[in-house]
Order: C-alpha cells, then sequence, then structure tokens
RNA sequence: GGGGUCAUAGCUUAGCAUGGUUUGAGCACCCGGCUGAUAACCGGGAGGUCACCGGUUCAAAUCCGGUUGGCCCCA
C-alpha cells in the first residue's frame, strides 16, 4: 500500500478542516455511538449556555476538557450516555436584554406591552447566537449531540420541574415566608444568594454616627451606611460581652465600645467610665428622627451576637424592616414591622419629608435633618463593599417581602455527606470553597416577581389554602379548559380551579422561579423523568465539568437538588477549569476589550493547538493566553509527530512496505522504543483515569521527542540501506507501532492531528477514535533496557560535550575514545556507535587513566621540618614526577627522606589529565577523548564533509530520495585524497554514480554548483541529475 | 473581616504528599555542533536570596508557624 504523503504546507487549520469534513461526511461520530452501545455506561452532563452571548475562551477551554473525558472513555469502550447539548434559557439576564432593546424601565412598561409579546421576545433572543456555539463546537471538535440537546424552556423540561417543586411542597421543604431578601427595586424582585453573590461591588456610601438620646441625657452612639434605614430603627444592639465606656466630648455624654472610643472621637475627649455591654441592656431611648409610628416594645436596648467590633461604635442601629438579623430581632421582641419604603424603592410615608423620594437619594437629607438638629456626631463618605443587582446595577435593598424558599439550611447535613462521595479536580475544593459553602447553606430563594421563567406551580385561595402543580396531566384533571401547550406566563396565569377544600377559586402564586433551578434540575429534567417511564433518574452521572464560577453555581445546584430530591449526590466526578487570561495575565473583560472570542482562538491556531494549549500547564489554575506557549504546543508535538509520519511514509513507500504486526526485534533500539511506548501507555492510562490531562499530553510529548530526536536519529540508517532484509522490517514495524500508538494515545487530546495520521497508517480503519485505547503490553517492556539506553545517551552527550572542548567536530572520526566505570558496556554503545563516530573505543580501569599522578609539598607542614633540606627534597619530589612513580603513592602515607619520616598529608598527590587527551565526568563514568588526529582520519573527516555538501545541494535541487546524480568537483589535496580513497563511499551514499575531478565544470543545465570553504580549505562541487 | 489558592531564571513552569549531592526543563539571548524528515535537534554559556521571617532536623524549595504580595470566593 501506499502511504499518502502529508502535503507541504499543511497548516493545523488545514488538518482540521480536512478532518471535520471527512468526520461529517461519514457521519464517523453517530457511527461510533452506536459501536458502543454495548458498553458500560458512562453518564455525561452538559452544564447549559445561554447562547445569547457569544463562547469566549473560557467556553472552549471547558468544552475540550469535556470532549477529551468523553472521547477517553469512549476509547476505554464505554458507552457515552447523555452526551447532549443543552441550552439554558430564562432569567433575569434574559429580561433585561429585553428590556433594554425597548427602553423599559420597569415592569409596568412590560406589563403595558404585554407579557405575552416580552416573553415571546426574549424565547427568541436566547438563541441568537445559537449558531456561533454550533460552529465553535464543530470547529473545535467537540463531539456533542446537538439535535438532542435539552432545552430548559421546553414543555417538556418545565413539566419535570413542576414535578420537582411539587415533590418539594409537598415534603414542606418549598415554603412561603414574610422575610428580608435582597432585592432588586428596579427589578422589582427578590434575588437569592448565589445571584446576591455575583453582584458585590466597592462603593462608597455616605456614613453617619447618629445619636440616640438615653432617659438620663447620655447619647449612645450608632454608626450606619445606609442612614435612610435610620427613620426606621427600632433598637440598638450592643455584645452584652463587650467592654463599652462612656465618654466625654464637647461637653456631652457619648456610649461606645471602649476599644472604638479612639477612632470616633480622635480629638479631646475623656473616658469616664469603663463598663459591660450588659449594664447597657434594656434601657429605654428615643430615636433621632421620630416620623414612623413606634409600634410596642421598641425603642430598648438589647444584646445581638453580631455585633462586632470590627468598625462603627459597638453599638448596632436595628431596622427590623431592613436586615435580617434586625427581623429577627423585630421577630422575637414581636415588635410589629413598619415598613415606610415602597416596592420602587422609594418612601411611601405621608408624614415624612422624604415622601416619594428614592431611599438613596434620600441619604443625603436624612444626614442634613440629623445635622441640624445635632442628632449625628459625625458624617463622612465610606468605602466599603456593598451588593447591587448582578445585571441591572441597581443597589440592592433588604427588604421585607414575601417570598417562596426551598429549605436548604435543614439539609445541611445531607449536602455534605453527598459531598463526601464526589470526586473534585482540584481536590481542594471539595473541603475548601464548595464545603465551606454546603456547610453552611442559607435557604434559596426561588422565587422571582417577574415574567420569563419557569412558572411556580402553585396556586392559593382567598383562605390561603394551597396546591401545588406537578403535571399537565394534573391540570387537566382539575378541569382547566385551556389547551396549555406553553407552560409559561402568561397563558399558565389564566389557569384557575376551585380549592379542594373551601371551594373558593384558586389562582396561581404571581411568581416565577430561579433560572438557577432550571440548570440545576438537568440531572432528570433534560430527560423529562419522571414522564419518560425510567424508574430512576441518571443520578448520579459521572462526569461535569465547567468553569471554576460554578462551584457556587450550576455545580452547587444540582447538588442541592438532587440532594433535596433524591438523596443523592449528582454527579461523581467534577473538574473546576480556572480561567484563561490575557496575554498580560490580566483577566478578560469587556470593558478592557482584551477579551479573545473562542472562534479567534480556533481559527488563528487551529483545532488541535487550542487544545494543546489548554493542557499546557493545569487547566485548575489560571492561564495566560501567550501566543509562543500555543505555537510551542504545536510544533514540539504536533509537528514532529507530523515529521515521524513523513518520514516513515517516504521511506515505506520506496520500500513498498506494509505494516503486517509488530515483528520481534533484536534490535535494542526497537526494543527500547517498544518498551518505552509501553511504559507511556501505562502512565497515561494512569494520568488520563484521574484526569490529569496535562500529565499526559506532557508524557506523550516526551515519547514523540524520543522517538525522532533519539530512535529516528541513531536508526535513520537503517531505513535507507538497501537490502537490509527482515532488519529493516524490524525498524519499519517498530516505528509504525509507535506511532500508531501515539495517535491512540494522543486521539482525546487532539483528536484531529491523530485521526489525520491514523487513517494515513491506516486508510481502512473509520477513525482512531473508534479504536480502542491502547493497552499496556507488560511482556513488552524492559526496565533494564531503559536504563541502559539512558547510558548510552549519556555517552553520546558526554563525547559531544568532550568533542567541543576538544574543537573537534562530530563528523571528524576521534582517533580514541577510553572509558571508566563499570556501567557502561560494549552493549550499552552499539545504539550511539556510529553518532559517536570512533572506531577505536575502549574500556579501562582506574589504573589506566591517561591522567598523570604528580606530588606537590605541602609547604606548610614540610618546610618547618626540613628547612634549608627544602630545595633537595623539591628535587627529590621532581624526580619522583618525572619517573612516573607517583602513581604508587597512595592517600594517607607519610614519606621518606634523607632520613626524614615526613608523616601523612606532607605532600599532596594531584592528576593531571595528560595534554593530549580531554577529560569529560559523568556521573557514573569518566570518559576521555584522545585530541590527536592523525592524516587518515582528517582524509575521513573530509570525506564526510565532501558527502555533506552533496547532500545540501541535493536538498536545494530538491531532489528525490532516490535520484542518481554526477558530481564533478574540486578542491586542496586533502580533498583530492578523501575522494580518492573514499570514492566508493562518497558515492554509494549520496547516490552519485560517477565522481569526477575536474578544473572546470561542464554544465548540463539541471545542475548546480557551489564553492565551499571548509575550516580554511577550498572545496568546488557541481551536481547533476543522472 | 473570613475561607481558598498561588509565589522557583526575563517569560512559561517541573520538583513539594514520602526532606538527602550543585533546584530541573522549555522559550528568548550568546557561542559551537548535527542534519536525505524536522521552523526540529544536540553541546556549552549566561541567568535563581526557591517571596520574606522564624521553627523542627545532622540536613528544608519540600514539613510546621508567622509575615508580605497576587488571584479567586464569601460577608
Amino acid at each position: 500500500m501506499v502511504f499518502s504523503p502529508i502535503e507541504a504546507g499543511k497548516n493545523q487549520k488545514d488538518i482540521g478542516n480536512e478532518v471535520l469534513s471527512y468526520w461529517n461526511q461519514q457521519g464517523v461520530y453517530r457511527t461510533i455511538n452506536d459501536i458502543r452501545k454495548n458498553g458500560k455506561d458512562f453518564i455525561f452532563l452538559e452544564g447549559p449556555p445561554t447562547a445569547n452571548g457569544v463562547p469566549h475562551v473560557g467556553h472552549a477551554l471547558t468544552r475540550a476538557i469535556k470532549d477529551t473525558v468523553l472521547r477517553y472513555k469512549t476509547m476505554m469502550g464505554y458507552n457515552i450516555k447523555r452526551r447532549d447539548a443543552g441550552w439554558d434559557c430564562h432569567g433575569l439576564p434574559v429580561e433585561l436584554e429585553a428590556e433594554k432593546k425597548f427602553g423599559f424601565k420597569n415592569k409596568a412598561d412590560i406589563e403595558r406591552y404585554g407579557v405575552d409579546k416580552f416573553n415571546e421576545y426574549c424565547r427568541g433572543s436566547v438563541f441568537k447566537y445559537v449558531e456561533e456555539w454550533l460552529e465553535v463546537d464543530d470547529k473545535l471538535g467537540f463531539w456533542i449531540d446537538h439535535d438532542n440537546a435539552y432545552v430548559t424552556l421546553k414543555k417538556d423540561y418545565m413539566e419535570s420541574e413542576w414535578w420537582a417543586l411539587k415533590s418539594l411542597f409537598e415534603k414542606g421543604i418549598l415554603y412561603k415566608d414574610y422575610r428580608i431578601s435582597p432585592y432588586c427595586p428596579r427589578c422589582g424582585t427578590t434575588l437569592s444568594s448565589h445571584e446576591l453573590a455575583q453582584g458585590y461591588k466597592d462603593t462608597k456610601d455616605l456614613s453617619v454616627y447618629a445619636k440616640f438620646r438615653l432617659d438620663d441625657g447620655r447619647f449612645v452612639l450608632a454608626w450606619t451606611t445606609t442612614p435612610w434605614t435610620l427613620p426606621s430603627n427600632m433598637f440598638l444592639a450592643v455584645n452584652e460581652n463587650v467592654d463599652y465606656c462612656e465618654v466625654s466630648f464637647n461637653k456631652e455624654s457619648y456610649i461606645v465600645a471602649e476599644n472604638l472610643a479612639k477612632p470616633i472621637f480622635q480629638g479631646n475627649f475623656e473616658i469616664k467610665r469603663v463598663f459591660k455591654g450588659k449594664e447597657l441592656i434594656g434601657l429605654k431611648y428615643t430615636r433621632p428622627i421620630e416620623f414612623v409610628e413606634l409600634p410596642e416594645n421598641a425603642c430598648v436596648i438589647v444584646h445581638g451576637d453580631h455585633v462586632t467590633l470590627g468598625e462603627g461604635t459597638g453599638i448596632v442601629h436595628t431596622a427590623p424592616a431592613f436586615g435580617s438579623e434586625d427581623f429577627e430581632i423585630g421577630k422575637q421582641r414581636k415588635v410589629k414591622i413598619i415598613n415606610p419604603v415602597n416596592l420602587q424603592g422609594k418612601f411611601e410615608y405621608e408624614s415624612m419629608p422624604w415622601n416619594g423620594l428614592s431611599v438613596k437619594d434620600a441619604d443625603l437629607e436624612i444626614v442634613k435633618f440629623l445635622k441640624e438638629r445635632n442628632m449625628a456626631l459625625k458624617s463622612e463618605k465610606y468605602e466599603h463593599s456593598y451588593p447591587f443587582c448582578y445585571r441591572c446595577g441597581t443597589p440592592l435593598l433588604y427588604y421585607p417581602i414575601d417570598a417562596w424558599f426551598l429549605g436548604v439550611s435543614s439539609f445541611r447535613k445531607e449536602l455534605v455527606a453527598n459531598n463526601e462521595k464526589i470526586n473534585w479536580v482540584p481536590a481542594h475544593i471539595k473541603s475548601g470553597r464548595f464545603g465551606n459553602f454546603i456547610e453552611e447553606a442559607k435557604d434559596w430563594n426561588l422565587s422571582r416577581n417577574r415574567y420569563w421563567g419557569t412558572p411556580l406551580p402553585v396556586w392559593t385561595c382567598k383562605n390561603n389554602h394551597m396546591k401545588a402543580i406537578g403535571s399537565v396531566e394534573e391540570l387537566k384533571k382539575l378541569g382547566v379548559e385551556a389547551e396549555l401547550n406553553d407552560l409559561h406566563r402568561p397563558y399558565v396565569d389564566n389557569v384557575k380551579f376551585k380549592c379542594d377544600k373551601c371551594g373558593e377559586i384558586m389562582e396561581r402564586e404571581p411568581y416565577v422561579i430561579d433560572t438557577w433551578f432550571d440548570s440545576g434540575s438537568a440531572t432528570y429534567a433534560a430527560t423529562h423523568y419522571p414522564f419518560n417511564g425510567e424508574k430512576k433518574p441518571d443520578i448520579p452521572v459521572s462526569f461535569v465539568t465547567e468553569g471554576i464560577d460554578q462551584t457556587r453555581g450550576w455545580f452547587y445546584t444540582l447538588h442541592v437538588i438532587s440532594t433535596l430530591l433524591f438523596g443523592s449526590n449528582a454527579y461523581e466526578n467534577v473538574f473546576c477549569a480556572e480561567f484563561i487570561l490575557d496575554s498580560q495575565g490580566r483577566k478578560m473583560s469587556k470593558s478592557k476589550g482584551n477579551g479573545v472570542l473562542a472562534k479567534e482562538l480556533i481559527e488563528k491556531y487551529g483545532p488541535d493547538p487550542s487544545r494543546l494549549f489548554f493542557y499546557t500547564t493545569v487547566p485548575w489554575k489560571p492561564k495566560p493566553l501567550v501566543d509562543k506557549v500555543v505555537k510551542e504546543a504545536e510544533t514540539k508535538i504536533l509537528g514532529t509527530l507530523l515529521n515521524i509520519y513523513t518520514f516513515f511514509a517516504s521511506n515505506a513507500n520506496l520500500d513498498n512496505y506494509d505494516f503486517k504486526g509488530l515483528t520481534q526485534s533484536d534490535n535494542d533500539l526497537d526494543r527500547w522504543l517498544v518498551s518505552r511506548v509501553n511504559t507511556t501507555i501505562a502512565s497515561v492510562r494512569n494520568s488520563m483515569d484521574v484526569y490529569e490531562f496535562s500529565q499526559a499530553q506532557s508524557l506523550i510529548g516526551d515519547l514523540i521527542d524520543d522517538t525522532s530526536n533519539f530512535y529516528l536519529r541513531l536508526s535513520r540508517r537503517r531505513f535507507w540501506e538497501n537490502s537490509n532484509g527482515g532488519k529493516k522490517e524490524d525498524a519499519y514495524s517498530t516505528l509504525y507501532f509507535a506511532l500508531e500508538s501515539i495517535c491512540k494515545m494522543l486521539a482525546p487530546i487532539a483528536p484531529f492531528t491523530t485521526e489525520f495520521i491514523y487513517r494515513k497508517l491506516n486508510p481502512e480503519a473509520l477513525s482512531v477514535h473508534a479504536e480502542l485505547f491502547p493497552e499496556v503490553s507488560y511482556s513488552l517492556i524492559d526496565q533494564n533496557l531503559e536504563n541502559e539506553m539512558a547510558v548510552s545517551r549519556k555517552v553520546l552527550e558526554a563525547v559531544r560535550r568532550g568533542r567541543q572542548v576538544a574543537s573537534i567536530k562530530g563528523r571528524q572520526p576521534l582517533k580514541e575514545i577510553l572509558i571508566e566505570g563499570s556501567n557502561v558496556t560494549e552493549k550499552t554503545l552499539v545504539p550511539v556507535r556510529e553518532e559517536i563516530n570512533c572506531a577505536n573505543i575502549k574500556f579501562i580501569n582506574e589504573a589506566e587513566k591517561p591522567v598523570k599522578t604528580y606530588l606537590r609539598p605541602v609547604l606548610g607542614k614540610v618546610a618547618p621540618v626540613l628547612k634549608e633540606k627544602m630545595k633537595e627534597f623539591n628535587n627529590f619530589i621532581q624526580e619522583i614526577n618525572d619517573s612516573g612513580e607517583a602513581k604508587s603513592f597512595s592517600k594517607g602515607t607519610g614519606i621518606s627522606f634523607e632520613g626524614y619520616e615526613l608523616p601523612e598529608g606532607s605532600v599532596e598527590i594531584l592528576e593531571e589529565v595528560s595534554p593530549n587527551y580531554t577529560m569529560v565526568c559523568e556521573e557514573t563514568f569518566n570518559l576521555y577523548i584522545n585530541n590527536e588526529l592523525d592524516h587518515g582520519l582528517e582524509v575521513q573527516g573530509m570525506a564526510r564533509e565532501i558527502i555533506r555538501r552533496i547532500q545540501v545541494m541535493r536538498k536545494e535541487m530538491d531532489l528525490p530520495y532516490d535520484q542518481h546524480i554526477l558530481v564533478q568537483m574540486d578542491g586542496d589535496e586533502l580533498v583530492k585524497e578523501a575522494v580518492h580513497e573514499l570514492e566508493k563511499t562518497i558515492r554509494s551514499e549520496t547516490l552519485s554514480d560517477k565522481l569526477e575531478i575536474s578544473k572546470t565544470f561542464r554544465e548540463n543545465g539541471n545542475s548546480i554548483s557551489k564553492n565551499w570553504n571548509i575550516d580554511g580549505r577550498e572545496l568546488m562541487l557541481m551536481i547533476s541529475k543522472n
């Protein structure tokens, strides 16, 4: 067969496109899926993106990881279940974009426009960029099924959620409560804690130290960054265990925490008395702002555990309407909650001067009001981090309101226990970021007073009876007439039925649910469980991966829902990918304009280099996108691999080679490479099994490097020699085996290039991705041989180093090399002999080292003893040195001289390498290169130079490997001698039919000529085709 | 304020769970070499306070405590 060559100039993008069109035309993905149908299940779950934005490099990263895992598991024989795409469709972000589009300012605008039309727009907008996503998945080689994608806005999906919500409602886990929630006055809805988390920003607010008068005229000082809550003050909270003090300042008496007095008063103040907070508890006070009606039991100092001395005064202003701890205190004390702020975030309280003003605007007015009445000690701008609406940017209010909650906090134990069953990569997330979070899980505010979302399926009547509906069928049974093809608002809002308890009309609670519940329901809702007739949902799935930001996002909601609903963990393995940074190591962001789209990356470098880049270092550390790094991954791994193939193919084709299985070679290099391949398979499998793709990539990279730069470099000649019979077959077979194995191992990481090469090696095969991952043949692993080969390499390196020191180039044969060291043997030299280029290698023992041993008197010791005899002693030593007797001295012996017995240490025994040799020291051996060259060696060296120059010129003429040529040449005596003595060698090495020395060259139109200078010697060459 | 994580050459990093010669690579730079595949490769040079301080130990990049700085998350 013919191994098809790789066209010159073909780049990674071309390879990507070529392979892609093969896959798509042949339906390779589907066929492979079918092949694995009977394998053990590996259940995947795609984290659904919202397609109203374009995919960026971070998405490409997680999609590459997903694909690598799925391809690997496929090659391991698994049947990949639920290899389906998914789309997240609902939510505030989508609505907000729609509002912007229409120029809406608030909910009233939406209702005027019509909820049906508004939602219709949302429905369309969430797929705005779906084509871009499909394209990126395709180009990146992410094999995922888009035809069977789950879509959270579909009726089936929502119905499954209804089923879940009903079941949670009936277990009492889903409940309605009036409490303080983060609330966006612009969007008119409450938010959940994970939405809240996304919106914290540093901001400067006006803070004020407000004075609260005790009955005895002293002031208690409380500090707040939300002056607008002061009119609603009902309590002051102190910590009964903290030290407080009474301070005299500006002729007035203040009470603050002792530790904070200094920063508050700064100037002239005097501490009169220090006492425990306990003393303050129960004291009554008068509010500085008294418009809001004063309910019973209010205006009293209470204890609060949350009171700390971090900042402020150690006394916390408490407004039960606007803080959750405040609210709890109000509840305990049975104080009626009075809320002077309406749902638009404006004061709505007639008697108040700020009536109609939005609370943030009222801050300044309220501080002014206090100052004018001398009820504020001071006010200042204060920078702190405060939550804003994560989409529209409005500062959030903590606000008392009805909302529906999932009672997550009472499942903390189960959440923690289920987390124990999960394998996190990297491991520290498990007990760190994620573990900490679930240990303190809060109840999940599920309801949104919005439009575009899955409607909350709970109906109430005016007697407060509640009923949750868990399916469309159920509604039908209740005699609902309207045909419900769409479960969205406003259609579902029209559904009304009679209460089975009191007969009153039941209407739906007007909420939609948090869109995070949608995506977190993917484990069961994507398959329309339980309506799909299956007994069990696919829980836990085998594997999920997303960016690390999903730790408290999707990973969390999956975990919570699965735990609450099924009592199980949602996934067995979870991989957290970090962010890709820009080339400077900065976070990519829209505002900086340094973001890179997935498409841009793939188009610039090609799919495989992009994927390799993701694994150049572990994906769970932030990684800057540096051009050089991507390019290097490409040339080092893919470039070298392609070159190995090119070498193999061009030679195999000349020889008409066909692979018929791995032969049992007796060549050490062959056996070594086969062993190396197998040890690599073993370690790559280990790495891939624990999601260590970077390690796998680096191991495969090393193997590719060894194959190319060690094995091939030293074996090249075997592929060229004519009539080498079985031995040549061994070389081909070994190289083919290595190439094929590398392709399979690398396939999950770089699916295009490996497919490209694999199908050239096996034109009959469907795909490398249809193959099983290589198994380790332990019988072919020869650890001794691998160790020996490491020594061979060391010897070769040592020779190269020595040549450099001795200024003898590699082409020049050496006269002699001496090796001292027991682990270098004749056998270890075999593979590298030719490269060493020395016919005369000897093994020597310690005594045979080409070193001169000589003695040197230690003057400090000898001179004081011998004094005036020193001169004679020096001569004595000199004689010993000259005669070579110094060798017989050994450390630790003394020396006798004219009756003196000089003790140990009187002379140093030194060694000097003989000037004819260059010594190279290695850890386990020493090597001596004879620097001398004789004429014969120089002639041989020159012959090599001539051969080399002819080869360069052949290449310049771009001649085929088997093209025969004619050579005319001229040069100095050495050149002529070389030609004379080694003509046969030169001719056979260069496929020259004729080698002619001539002063003048005859052109024949198809020839090139060149003058060379070789270390000062002239060489004129002309070659032409024959 | 709390939690996580990181800090090794100009850049990207390995080594750290199990302490042990002189912290190892790649890129870039300089010098030399090799080359019927290779923009590849090989040898050498220059470049390190292993962030800082302390402790344990015969011995610390590695273990322990603290500090500083970066990033992420939370309040």
